[in-house]
DNA sequence: CCCTGATTCGC
DNA sequence: GCGAATCAGG
């Protein structure tokens, strides 16, 4: 396969999209991600959107001739106060879907905002809990979804245990509900 | 181990 | 220009 101008153009459309190589490779055929990463790179749009104003990282370039084999950097000295734990505890975060949470204080209005968890996330999630694995907290591992379901004061309590998607915690489907980070823009066509 | 993008370098 | 292999990270 060569890079047509449709592909091209599909390329470019998703990559701005915030789709990530593998998706894009997918969705073309017949190319690897690494083909996508090359030719993002070569058409020069390894920035997405430029909103990122790209912190330090390629080429301060100062126009020198200076080959750079792969010298290796220096050694990280870190400083280690020793000891570290001042968090005494940290806030769970998650807290499951609809328990509202009242105060019993004064009328408390609830952030005006920060509410709706994404109803597709939350249909998404239903139904994700059907096939979940239903493992006990000694099944959970790095890989599983941690998501709890049910009354853990009761047996009627498990982890989603599905496959977790990246550093998360939780699967697609719980990630979806436990971090509302911002704009909710996530389109699966296929 | 799964995934991500970044870079290198023979083709 | 291309992309597999590799690197570096989550």
């Amino acid at each position: 396969m060569s890079w047509t101008d449709e592909r091209v153009e599909l390329l470019t459309k998703m990559w701005s999209e915030g789709q990530s190589a593998s998706q894009i490779a997918k969705e073309l055929g017949g190319v690897t991600r690494n083909a996508v990463i090359g030719k993002v790179h070569r058409l020069g749009l390894s920035n997405r959107a430029g909103a990122t104003p790209a912190p330090a990282k390629t080429e301060p370039k100062p126009a020198a001739p200076a080959a750079k084999p792969k010298p290796v950097p220096e050694a990280e000295a870190k400083p280690k106060p020793a000891v570290e734990a001042p968090a005494p505890e940290t806030r769970p975060v998650v807290s499951h879907i609809r328990k509202a949470i009242i105060p019993a204080g004064q009328p408390l209005p609830p952030q005006p905002s920060a509410n709706e968890i994404s109803p597709e996330a939350l249909a998404k999630v239903s139904e994700i809990e059907k096939k979940a694995k239903k493992i006990s907290l000694m099944e959970l591992t790095e890989r599983t979804c941690k998501w709890p379901v049910g009354d853990p004061a009761t047996d009627n309590f498990w982890f989603c245990g599905l496959p977790v998607q990246a550093g998360k915690p939780y699967c697609e489907a719980h990630v979806g509900v436990a971090f509302q980070p911002m704009s909710s823009r996530r389109d699966r066509k296929r």
